[in-house]
DNA sequence: ACAATAGTCTATTAATTGAGTAGACTTAAT
DNA sequence: ATTAAGTCTACTCAATTAATAGACTATTGT
């Protein structure tokens, strides 16, 4: 299961990606319409910004916005900024590895079964973009 | 990612399974050969008995053992017996699911993917079982 | 019967993650 | 210049998950 830092970002995202080319927007509206904790979502999108993803425009007017278009992003990329990894164990993470204690890889039943499931996932992740995550919820007619 | 008692949890099922029609195997066993912390892996397989995998025998000569062939058991029961979420977010978990506040899943995108990443995940955790787990590392040549 | 062995249970502690608070710093409009 | 709107930084607190310790109970072999 991602966490609920990466499950907010992945919100977050998916917001901004549905208010992308339209400016900024308050991290108090993402807050209020996704159900994010504010200060938790501060933090968030401060290092979705860091990761080269967002920028943010202070003072009146301000907020955050998408860099580049939501389709240049993939989930899995998404996923991976906020420090989330895919693979369900560390064993068979690519991008954070880490060797088990007990075990060599080449003959390890569990490593090998949870590579194949990486792979699947991996596989849809890096296909699906941040304009898959746009849906009619986020603009309900005024 | 699968939480570290998941992980210990296969770990131990997969010893056991290499172990399968041998008798009982002690917990000290599997802690050493595994590197799991005895406590903890005494809690786990306490739950995995409760569960109805495993059965124990108490006394000199006990230890834990696997009921049922390796092959009746997959993956995914495997994972869900410990309480681990297969899926990467509660609105998309068959077993551990939990309502979004701020999305309608006819809807949201997000949602939408996440399924799809959980089926692909299912087809696999489904298909391999417990026998999968059993690698040469297990009984090494004495 | 008795001692040794091995699983079971209860309670505590440590580490990580999630959430909330207070206030300083920046920018833009008036 | 002033002020309002907004981001940024640094702490603190709560909840969950990991890990540890020790007492207790059941079984086997001598």
């Amino acid at each position: 299961m991602l966490s609920k830092k990466t499950q907010y970002a992945l919100k977050a995202l998916g917001y901004l990606a549905g208010k992308y080319g339209e400016g900024p927007v308050l991290i108090s509206d993402i807050s209020k319409i996704k159900k994010i904790p504010i200060k938790f979502l501060e933090t968030i999108l401060l290092e979705l910004k860091q990761a080269g993803v967002l920028d943010s425009k202070k003072g009146k007017g301000g907020g955050y916005f998408l860099i580049e278009s939501p389709k240049k992003t993939t989930l899995a990329q998404a996923i991976r900024l906020v420090g989330g990894p895919i693979a369900l164990l560390p064993c068979v993470s690519i991008n954070f590895y880490e060797k088990c204690k007990d075990c060599d890889e080449a003959v390890c039943g569990l490593n090998k079964a949870m590579k194949i499931t990486r792979d699947a996932t991996l596989k849809i992740l890096e296909k699906k973009t941040l304009a898959e995550l746009i849906d009619r919820a986020d603009t309900p007619n005024p």
